[in-house]
Parts: C-alpha cells; structure tokens; sequence
DNA sequence: TCTGGGGTCCTAGGACCC
DNA sequence: TCTGGGGTCCTAGGACCC
C-alpha cells in the first residue's frame, strides 16, 4: 500500500503485516455535497467552495482551510473566505452519484451498510477468495470510485465497526487508514477523544475539565468515572469504545421510529395564520410520508424555536394511530400554541413536527378515539387524502395541495434538499407491530 | 447579519399499577 | 395506619450523528 495515503502513518502501514481479522470498511466521500460540485464544474477544482444559500451544507477542503464549515451562516463564510464561491446545490446529482458508488461497493460484498447518502461499512469477511485481503479491497474501491465516479473517497480498515469509522476520519481527505489486529490500541491512544463515536463538543468539554484529551487517558480512567461524568448509558458506551470493545456488526438498518419535518422561519411573527400555513405544510410532508410507507403515529411532538435558538418541545400520546394530514395539523396546532402562549413569545424562528410511536398497518385507518375528531369526519379526512396521494402519484406532488396548506412564506431551502434528506431517512417500518 | 433538515438515544420526574 | 420496591408509560429536554 506504498504512497496511497500520505497521512496513513503509525500502526496503519503494517497493511502486509496480515491484516486477518481486520474485515470491516468503512468508506466515506470526502466533502461530498462539494466534491460533487468541483466535478460537474471544472472551473470550481482546487478552490474554496461551499454548497448552500443561507447557510453552508458543506465546504471544499480549500473552504474548510478558511475556517469554513457545515452549518455556518453565509455571511460569516465569506466574511472568513472572501474569494469563497457559494452554489446552490444540485441535490438530484447527490442522489445519483451517492447510489454509483454504493454500486461500487456491492461489487465486492453483499455486506453493505450504507449510513447516510455518502458513507458506509461493508464487511469483507466473505470476499477475500474473490478479491484479496481487506486492505486491497479498500484500494481498489478508492481506484474505482476515483477513476469510475471521479469523487475522492477515504477508507478505514479494521476489525471491528468503530475502529473503521476513527480509520477513515484520521485517514481524510482522500486517505487510507489501516489498523492492523494487534495495533488497536496503538493507533487509539493519542487521539483525541473527540473522535470516539458519541462524544461531540459538550461531552468533550466535560471530559476535558477532567484532564482527559485523548482516548489513552480515557481508556486508563478507573471503572465508574467515565459514568459519573457523563451519565450511565452514555459512560458506558463511551469506555467501551476508547477500550476498543464493539460488539455491532455490519447489517441493515434497524426500522425508522420517527418521521418529521421542520422549517426555519427567519424570524416572523408568531400569527395563527403563520402557525396554521407551516404546520400545514409541515404536517402534509410527514402524513404523506406516513402514508406512502403504511404506518401512522400514536405520538406527535411539535418543536418550537424562538429568536435566540432557544426552543421548547410539546408532545402527545393518543389512544389510535393517526395518518391523516388534517387531523395531524390540529393535534400539532394545539400543541403549537400550548407552548408558544406558555412561554409568552410573539415570534418565532422555527417549528417543527415528528411523529413517533409508528405503528404499521395494512388497512386505511379511519378509526375515531376518544378527544379526536369524530368518526364521519375521520372518514371523510382519509378519503381526502387517497384521493390527493393518489393525484400526487399520477401528476407530481406539486398538482394538488390542501388549500390551507398553502406554505405562505419562501423556503427556506430548496424542496429538493428536503427530498433528499426525507428520501435519504427512508427505512422500512416494521410489519409485525402491526394494528 | 446567529444557523439547515433528517434522524437516534438517554435522562429524569411523575403517574400509575402490582 | 404507615410503609416498601419494581416496572412501564408519558413528557420535556439535551446531546449527538449525517
């Protein structure tokens, strides 16, 4: 593996040392929604770039040495980068590209395990027959997705789901990063403990004030301290990683247990005229989505943000599953003004509307309960909603609408992200918790 | 001119039941 | 009369991930 990666150092160059039990990828597009980008573009290579409007998505490698990253309003990146290109992305290529070099993947194993539109483990166990060692089933993969797709791909290569996962971050951009059976805790030791999967900035910042900076030091920490700073179930987890004890495996994906959606709202008046045309959007994306994968929800949760990114959640269990677009406006309104009128606010900057406690069925529910609306217009509701999912599949989703549903304000992002996003959270709902 | 949209998991208190 | 423990569900908030 001479000169694939410059910044594959230390334990991970042993790739010919007998990489036997290292049978876990894990493969991640480096700035992906970027990358993307400068390759439909020419003229956007090698420079700072960022995929947003109002705010970044994601940041060329170029941008990010800027101090540029995801989740930064526009202004403040370009006040840090001020020869950045800012472009709107195209998400319908994201999809496309994503999928070419999943294909990739499962030319070399069944195992695949795709965790988001751009990253995915993939257990090679089973392939070496085939296609040789791990380690030249990672190159090869990045040849292919380079030479095939042209995106720059990092690969991690180790025993075990999360040790892959730390292999690729420390192997971007455009890296490999091997951890040979035997090396685990050498290649753990001097990383920042910022790197074990679960631990973002507040647990960091704890752990931090403890004196522990890397997972070295968390690994030596006395039984039961890592518990005390961060709480049991987290503490656990956490001390079992930085020991490089996990048990997951490669497989599917467990069931979705929550669907949503929300929209930024700048900053507005909190009118019902507002409430209502939001939430009415808001709850047609979920209930169809609902629909389309035959499940509805006993729970509906409605977020609340106010100026100040300060927010409040409502929510409320009922008796039946609902998974009608009406019925899910009103539950949600109501717990919208539960909280908006508790905390005295006049604006708002966000809502918000999941459904959970998904139940799958096979029959259209038209059941009436207790405190919902009653049976004649629960009926009269799911007819409303055959006839428009129906439209919708024959015409596109922009044919028909609720006349109150009508989102009143601009987007905030373009409907393309969203489907993305939703497209991208799609995951079987499970059958046999059916009514 | 202070922030996107999609999710998961955990904690803690209270209600309720046995 | 006062008192005990355990389990489950619901709600609200927070941390985290992509």
């Amino acid at each position: 593996m001479a000169g694939d990666a410059g910044n594959a150092g230390g334990p991970g160059d042993a790739g010919d040392a007998g990489d036997a039990g290292a049978n876990v990828i894990h493969a991640d597009l480096d700035a992906f929604y970027a990358s993307v980008e400068q390759l439909l573009d020419p003229a956007l290579r090698d420079r700072p770039i960022a995929v947003g409007g109002g705010v970044v998505l994601a940041a060329s490698y170029q941008a990010r040495a800027f101090g540029v990253g995801a989740g930064m309003p526009a202004w403040r990146a370009r006040s840090l980068c001020p020869e950045l290109v800012i472009v709107n992305g195209h998400f319908r290529e994201y999809q496309h590209l994503g999928d070419a070099v999943m294909d990739v993947f499962s030319c070399f194993t069944p195992s695949v395990e795709r965790i988001s539109i751009d990253e995915a483990f993939l257990d090679v166990s089973g392939a070496s027959r085939l296609f040789g060692a791990p380690t030249s089933i990672a190159l090869e993969i990045r040849r292919r997705v380079r030479e095939e797709i042209g995106l720059p791909l990092s690969v991690g290569v180790a025993q075990s789901k999360h040790l892959a996962k730390v292999a690729s971050q420390v192997a971007k951009p455009d890296g490999m990063v091997v951890v040979a059976p035997g090396h685990e805790e050498e290649f753990l030791h001097d990383l920042p403990v910022s790197l074990i999967w679960g631990v973002g900035p507040a647990t960091a910042a704890r752990l931090a004030s403890a004196g522990i900076h890397t997972v070295g030091q968390l690994a030596a920490v006395p039984d039961g301290f890592a518990r005390h700073l961060v709480g049991e179930r987290a503490g656990q987890k956490m001390a079992a990683l930085a020991n490089n004890v996990d048990p997951r495996k490669v497989g599917p994906a467990r069931p979705a247990s929550s669907m949503g959606a929300q929209a930024a709202l700048g900053r507005q008046r909190a009118t019902p005229e507002l409430v209502r045309s939001t939430l009415g959007y808001l709850a047609d994306r979920v209930a169809s989505r609902m629909r389309a994968a035959k499940c509805a929800a006993r729970t509906v949760t409605v977020r609340v943000r106010f100026p100040g990114l300060r927010s409040v959640t409502r929510s409320v269990t009922m008796p039946m599953p609902i998974d009608t677009t009406l019925t899910l406006t009103e539950v949600a309104g109501e717990l919208a003004w539960t909280a908006i009128s508790q905390e005295r606010q006049i604006e708002l900057s966000l809502l918000a509307i999941s459904a959970s406690h998904l139940v799958a069925h096979s029959v259209q529910l038209a059941l009436p309960f207790a405190g919902g609306p009653p049976a004649p217009k629960v009926a009269a509701r799911s007819q409303i909603d055959r006839a428009v999912d129906a439209a919708r599949a024959r015409f596109g989703r922009q044919a028909v609408g609720y006349a109150a549903v009508v989102f009143s304000s601009t987007p905030s992002v373009p409907e393309e992200f969203r489907e993305l996003a939703e497209r991208h959270a799609e995951r079987a709902i499970d059958q046999s918790r059916a009514t």
